[in-house]
DNA sequence: GCTTGACTTGAAACGCGTTTCATCCATTAT
DNA sequence: ATAATGGATGAAACGCGTTTCAAGTCAAGC
């Protein structure tokens, strides 16, 4: 495969001005840059992206961390960095880690090799020191917030989305309150095991452990969540649920063993995926999309100018009141 | 940042050695191999990993040329093909299309410029010719089927699984026959197409135009589907459903809408999601996540080993009955 | 006529790891 | 004792595009 040096050649200029033709520079004869361009039509020349990558310090990568792909939430989020990016002529180049240390290191260590401009961080399962020592290699921009570490995020207020649904479901007379959450550990389900006990705590309703259903993640889930719930001697008469995909399994399974949705159960969803919709779900819409577009947003700002105005953006989230709570 | 010369230099060795310690190839004294070691770790050394892509002429990475992320259909390729990437230490480097043949232009030239080793293709618009075009330029596995083109493939084998779906409609008596699909091109599509044609044909059934309802790719056009069907003078009496977030969203509308399924209209969804177990709706299972996992594993051991056994990998589809159809 | 600035152009260095090839030493085999 | 062999090591070339710097040309300005 010809290179540049084969073009200078067959064009009889200098790599140099080859090079110039190529990026469309000016300061360039209009006889040579033709004879550069009759030489890459003959040659049949492309460019090597990894030289230009080498040459230049930049790939106009960034990297996406996240645990899983086929999941409506994540695919929501890269939907949004991906149109982003798309927009500004980044590529992405994705790391899944399925919440594993190891994995997460990988994707640190090659934004330390350079592979990427930037690293934006979807969900995490390591300690923030870990992501706080690969700073100095690359922007690094998070999904999640991370209280106590000047980190550049974009988040979901999920303190207050949580608190806003559990003070409605207080309102509407509802003590024995549970929750569904995919895994307990991660910044996010901290805000919310922490609003679970604050606003409980402030009207004095003491949280009972075996109404937290761990591991929901998918619509099957919810299966799982309503047989458990029929075990239980005493059932709770209310559960947030943090995704819609698994409350509308909750729905629909209750809906076939006969259990009453709002009734004997209400079931808030969060996200307010077209599903809820559909359902008639009472849920707390969350800007997934949004979210990711502002991270790749920020991250972008940051890659071309060097700084950005704000650090960290939180997102609001909205409780729509449908049917099931 | 250090590179490997100041390595050599600090730990007094020549550049050949000290890549020889980093890629722990034989034939280093020991002494030697530890000197490299802490020159690494007294210069805090990484390896810049667009020097390396550049230096072998390979990446590990594979371009993943899609429409859209945020779909189940595709997120569940991508999952397959990423969970095998990850067991080979390969990575994955998206490519958003929106079914745009421009896009798709530009993941090709990418190949081109070697910016990764082979490219999968999930769903495209471009002629296959133009594909076939870039075919020099590096490994290209597709997840559609080519006919008359010996490209690498593994495919859904469609026309199969439509036809399947038809015939149990028709031995169930239906002969007013429509379906819903993403849209109207594409391989997938015409084999579908051409299911429909030939099974109705072959019982003397006309296949009316406006019973094919087009764009429909996510739960909310399910809510479309119905309202335009309620329009119709003369209705279907079947739907096949090309999606079963589309089929769900028409189960879930018609029972809001107070119509009746399977008896007013039936339905026949595809993908197998968890929705349509839960909704006990009849399905035509798709092995997407398999699809993935066989077009990364062809591509790797077409890497790896310059050639594969076979060109053309067909999965089967098979219909599960529940109760909607 | 001479300076100045705009425009052209190419040699060479640079970014950085990999790999080949030649060399040199120390053993073994003959 | 000598040749052959295995091990260790470095110089230099290689992959390839970008960028800097110096130099040369030519027309406008004084």
């Amino acid at each position: 495969m010809a290179n540049i040096r084969d073009l200078a050649k067959e064009a009889g200029v200098s790599v140099a001005t080859v090079s110039r033709v190529l990026n469309g520079y000016p300061y360039v004869s209009e006889e040579k840059r033709k004879a550069v361009w009759e030489a890459v039509e003959k040659l049949n020349y492309t460019k090597n992206i990894q030289a230009v990558h080498l040459a230049k310090g930049k790939t106009r990568i960034v990297g996406v961390m996240l645990p899983y792909i086929h999941h409506p939430y994540f695919s929501a989020v890269i939907e949004g960095i991906s149109k982003e990016a798309l927009g500004c002529g980044y590529q992405l180049l994705l790391f899944q880690t399925n919440y594993e240390v190891k994995r997460e290191l990988e994707a640190l260590e090659r934004l330390r090799m350079k592979q990427m401009d930037g690293l934006i961080v979807c969900s995490h399962e390591a300690d923030w020191e870990v992501f706080a020592a690969y700073r100095e290699d690359g922007p690094i921009v998070l999904c999640e917030r991370a209280v106590g570490h000047d980190f550049f995020t974009v988040y979901i207020d999920h303190y207050q989305a949580f608190a806003q649904a559990l003070r409605y479901l207080l309102d509407k007379g509802h003590r024995r309150i549970g929750y569904c959450i995919g895994r307990t550990t991660g910044p996010n389900s901290q805000a919310r095991a922490a609003a679970y006990r604050d606003v409980l705590g402030s009207v004095g309703v003491i949280p009972q452990p075996q109404w937290i259903f761990d591991g929901c993640l998918f619509l099957e889930d919810g299966k799982r969540v309503i047989e458990r719930w029929m075990d239980m001697k005493e059932r709770p008469s209310a559960l947030l649920v943090t995704s819609d995909q698994v409350a509308a399994g909750i729905v629909l399974h209750a809906q076939r063993v006969g259990v009453h949705i709002p009734e004997e159960l209400a079931v808030i969803g969060f996200d307010n995926d077209p599903l809820a919709e559909m359902l008639g779900m009472t849920t707390v819409a969350l800007p997934h999309l949004a979210l990711g577009e502002k991270a790749f947003r920020l991250l972008h700002q940051w890659l071309e100018t060097g700084n950005v105005p704000r650090t960290q953006e939180e997102l609001p989230a909205r409780l729509i009141v449908r049917m099931t709570g």
